[in-house]
DNA sequence: GTATATGCAAAGGGTTTGCACGGTT
DNA sequence: AACCGTGCAAACCCTTTGCATATAC
């Protein structure tokens, strides 16, 4: 995203240019795929002042202006994305802990079927799904 | 569920059969959706000693055997479920917060083809799926 | 009697908030 | 000059854990 582009989106959100913004934007772009913790990490190595609850405060701004989602894929820390980034949906395998991504365009018809039965509109890359890769399927399926 | 069915459940596991044990099944049951503050105040209406550690490591146990299941609806605790209950997919509305549930059958297709794609078996019902309810949706898309 | 369960309190991860100071506009 | 954004520390929610005691077997 061109630094002017970015500018007046943050601008016309009524929202002032600070170097942290810019690192955590930079960051979560370079990354692809952050927790909070680790764009913390990121924008550290250039401005090593800067504080966890700046990250979290400009996250919720960049994604309220569009620049940036996230996605919960474990029990833990969401991941942010840039929003230029493909749309995909997480796998996450509760046997091995494994995490595969694909494209959600697989998933349309079922959105669409969803859409019919209930008037609901599905983010469906907003929440990973869960279950079991093909190695840990053909094992016994005891809990981990 | 019988009482010597799940007694026996418990016992095959190698654990003992404890009135809380068996006040925090009562509650899963009872209440049909629950997170494990809800279980524990259910619990409380008998036996108003119980601790909430207990109510989580009971709810471990119980799930471990087979008995319960646990699903994540929003950002906050998970719900608890008998596993007898149907098995559904939770909706949760990001504008008004609104949680419906429909039928998990109506993944059956999509699933099929994500276990074609990559192998992997998907439990739909672990994780709700984030959107706009029907209503909602016809709102201009301002986040909340 | 012995191992498992419990209650309590403390610690933990992740996130949010109140406040005074500093920077952008 | 006004207001937004920041750093810091404390508070927050949900969950787990260590320990001594109680209880099921």
């Amino acid at each position: 995203m061109a630094k002017d582009q970015w500018e007046q989106r943050l601008r016309a959100g009524g929202y002032r240019i600070t170097p942290q913004r810019q690192l955590v934007l930079e960051a979560v772009e370079g990354l692809r795929h952050g927790t909070p913790e680790e764009i913390l990490a990121e924008v550290q190595r250039t401005a090593s002042g800067v504080n966890l609850s700046t990250v979290y405060r400009n996250l919720e701004v960049l994604e309220e202006v569009g620049m940036v989602t996230h996605a919960h894929i474990g029990h833990g820390a969401p991941t942010y994305h840039a929003v230029d980034d493909h749309v995909h949906i997480h796998l996450v395998c509760d046997g091995c802990g494994a995490v595969q991504s694909i494209d959600a365009e697989i998933a349309e018809a079922f959105l669409g079927e969803v859409k019919v039965a209930t008037g609901f509109v599905t983010d469906i890359s907003h929440v990973a799904l869960h279950g079991r890769c093909a190695a840990c399927d053909v094992n016994i399926p005891v809990a981990p």
